[in-house]
DNA sequence: CGCGTTTGACCCGCGC
DNA sequence: GCGCGGGTCAAACGCG
C-alpha cells in the first residue's frame, strides 16, 4: 500500500493550495477487528482511553453505523449543517477563530504558523495560506467537540491528539495515521491528507444520467457530496471484503465497475425509494486503505425519507437475515440489501425525514464537512463542480486515498446537539418540527418496542463491541448517545453475496 | 410477485 | 477521429 501510495503522491503536491474542507467526523464505533486484527474502540470511553500516543490504523467500520443520511438530498445527515462555510475566514488564524462559531471556537484549532490553521491538512504546504483541510475561505460550522486532526496531517501530523478545550465533552482522540505513517505514505506535512478529498472531489466523475436521454449533463456542474466513512469490516462485511455502508435511504445497485489504477471496484447506487429518484451514489474502497469507504452522493432525492412501503420493498431480504440480527447490520450473508432497514426504523427515518428532506443542498462552491461521530469518522466533502478537467480527474483517486488521513472525530453527542441545533436546523416550509420535538420523537421511538433501536443494536453489532469496553461512561450514557444519535441507526450492513465476487472480478467495462 | 444484485453491452465525455 | 475510461442500461437470475 505504501508503495502505492508514494507512487500516487509523487510528483503530486496534493492538490497545492486548491485543498478545501476537510473535516473530520468520526467517533468511537462499535468496536471490531478490522482487516488487520487491529482492535478498535468502540465507544467514546475506549477512545479516551486509547493512548494518545498510540496512533491506530483508520479504524473500521462498525456494523452499524453509517455516515448517515438524514441531512440532505444527497441522504448525508450533515446536510443540516447547512453551508457552514459561507462566510469568509480566508485569513484563518485568529480571526477565523474569532469569527468562528462556538462550536467551531471549541474544536481547540491550533493557529498554524503563518497564522494558519495548524491541524489542519496544510495542503498548501503547512499552515498559512496554501491548501488546508478547512477551506477558509468558507466559515466552518463545525459541530461543538468537534476536533481538528492534532497537529494536522499537513502540520505535523503527530499521534498526539487534540481535546476541545472548551466542550467538558471528551473528544475522542482519532486514531488517525502517524507522522511517520505521512511520511511512509509519501505525504509530506505540507500535503494534506485532506487535500485528498478536494482533488477527488474536482476530478471525481460525475454519474450523471446520458445525455441522450435524460438530458442531465454528465461529469459537470453537478452537485455531489464525498463522504469518507471507515468501511465495515467485519461484521459488516461480504465474505469478500466488500463493505456497503447503509444510510437512511433505500439504495438499488445499478451496476459496478472496476476502476482503473484502483484494485477495487466502484458499485453504483441508485435510489430505490421512489421511482423517478434520481439520487445516485458510488461506493469504492480507498486504494491506499481498504478500510475506509468513499461514498460520492450525486444528484437529489426529489421525494422525502423513503416511505415505509417504499423502502421496505425487498428489504425484508437482508433485514429478516439469518444471521437474525434483526437489524440490517449485514446480517445475512447473502443480505443483498445493504441499504434497507426494517419497517420500524423506516418509521423514525420519515419523521428524520422532515427536517432531512428540506436541506439545501448543492453549494457553488466547494465546502467540506467532517465530523466525527462516537461511531465512526466520517469526511464529508459537498461541492458542485464547476468543471472537470483532467487534472482535477488525476487527483480523484489520490484524493480517495488521503482522504481518510484526514478525518477528524467529534463527540458524536455534540455534534449532533449543532447538527440539530436551531443553526443547523434545515428551513422546513410548512413544517412547524422544531429539532426539540425532533429530539421527543427520537425519545418517544425510542421507547417503541420495535422500536429501530432495536434492531440496530443487531446481535453483530452488540457481540462486535468489545465486552471490556473501557465503559467508563456507563452503558447508560452510552445508550443515551445512541438514542440521540441517528447516525447510530444507520445500518452497515452488506450487499448480497452474490456479490461476492465483487472484488475478485472487476473486469467489467 | 416484486425487489434486489449481477454483469455484459452500450453510450458518452474526454484526451490525444 | 480514435481509443480509453467511466457511467448506465437492461436481461437474467436469486431471494423471500
Amino acid at each position: 500500500m505504501c508503495d502505492y501510495f508514494l507512487q500516487r503522491m509523487e510528483g503530486d503536491q496534493a492538490g497545492g493550495g486548491d485543498l478545501t474542507d476537510i473535516v473530520r467526523a468520526g467517533g468511537a464505533m462499535p468496536g471490531n477487528n478490522d482487516g488487520d486484527g487491529t482492535s478498535l474502540p468502540s465507544t467514546a470511553a475506549e477512545w479516551q482511553l486509547q493512548p494518545a500516543d498510540q496512533p491506530m490504523l483508520f479504524p473500521p467500520a462498525p456494523p452499524s453505523a453509517s455516515p448517515g443520511t438524514g441531512g440532505d438530498v444527497f441522504g448525508d445527515p450533515f446536510a443540516g449543517l447547512g453551508d457552514p462555510f459561507s462566510s469568509d475566514y480566508s485569513s484563518g488564524g485568529p480571526e477565523f477563530l474569532e469569527g468562528m462559531p462556538d462550536a467551531m471556537a471549541k474544536i481547540g484549532f491550533e493557529a498554524g504558523p503563518g497564522g494558519g490553521v495548524n491541524g489542519c491538512v496544510g495542503g498548501g504546504g503547512g499552515g498559512g495560506g496554501g491548501g488546508q483541510m478547512f477551506d477558509m475561505s468558507r466559515k466552518p460550522l463545525l459541530p461543538r467537540g468537534m476536533q481538528m486532526m492534532p497537529a494536522g496531517i499537513g502540520g505535523g501530523m503527530g499521534p498526539r491528539l487534540m481535546q476541545s478545550s472548551l466542550s467538558p465533552i471528551p473528544i475522542r482522540p482519532y486514531p488517525a495515521m502517524t507522522a511517520g505513517d505521512m511520511v511512509k505514505l509519501g505525504i509530506t506535512p505540507g500535503q494534506a491528507a485532506g487535500c485528498a478529498i478536494d482533488a477527488a472531489i474536482g476530478g471525481m466523475q460525475m454519474s450523471s444520467p446520458r445525455n441522450n436521454n435524460s438530458g442531465i449533463k454528465r461529469r459537470k456542474n453537478q452537485a455531489r457530496k464525498v463522504v469518507c466513512i471507515p468501511a465495515p469490516t467485519t461484521a459488516g462485511s461480504r465474505p469478500t471484503g466488500e463493505v456497503v455502508p447503509s444510510d437512511l435511504w433505500a439504495w438499488r445497485k445499478y451496476g459496478q465497475k472496476p476502476i482503473k489504477g484502483s484494485p477495487h471496484p466502484r458499485g453504483y447506487y441508485r435510489c430505490s425509494s421512489s421511482k423517478g429518484c434520481s439520487a445516485r451514489k458510488q461506493v469504492e474502497r480507498s486504494r491506499t486503505d481498504p478500510n475506509m469507504l468513499v461514498i460520492t452522493y450525486t444528484s437529489e432525492h426529489n421525494h422525502p425519507w423513503p416511505t415505509q412501503r417504499n423502502a421496505l420493498a425487498g428489504s425484508t431480504r437482508s433485514h429478516h437475515g439469518k444471521n437474525g440480527g434483526g437489524g440490517g447490520s449485514g446480517s445475512g450473508s447473502k443480505s443483498s440489501h445493504n441499504e434497507k432497514q426494517p419497517q420500524n426504523q423506516n418509521v423514525k427515518e420519515e419523521r428524520k425525514d422532515h427536517r432531512a428532506a428540506e436541506t439545501t443542498t448543492a453549494t457553488t462552491t466547494t465546502s467540506t464537512v467532517t465530523t466525527t461521530t462516537s461511531t465512526s469518522p466520517v469526511v464529508v466533502k459537498e461541492e458542485t463542480l464547476a468543471g472537470s478537467s483532467s487534472e482535477a480527474q488525476a487527483r480523484d483517486q489520490r484524493a480517495m486515498d488521503t482522504v481518510a488521513g484526514v478525518l477528524h472525530q467529534v463527540d458524536h453527542r455534540e455534534l449532533m446537539d449543532h447538527v440539530f441545533s436551531e443553526s443547523y436546523r434545515p428551513m422546513i416550509p410548512g413544517s412547524g418540527q422544531h429539532h426539540e420535538d425532533f429530539f421527543a420523537d427520537f425519545a418517544d421511538l425510542a421507547e417503541l418496542e420495535s422500536d429501530p433501536m432495536s434492531l440496530i443494536f443487531s446481535k453483530e453489532y452488540m457481540e462486535a463491541r468489545p465486552s471490556g469496553g473501557a465503559g467508563d461512561h456507563g452503558g447508560q450514557e452510552k445508550a443515551v448517545a445512541k438514542e440521540l444519535d441517528p447516525f447510530d441507526m444507520l445500518d452497515w450492513s452488506t450487499t448480497s453475496s452474490t456479490a461476492g465476487s465483487t472484488f475478485e472480478q472487476g473486469k467489467r467495462g
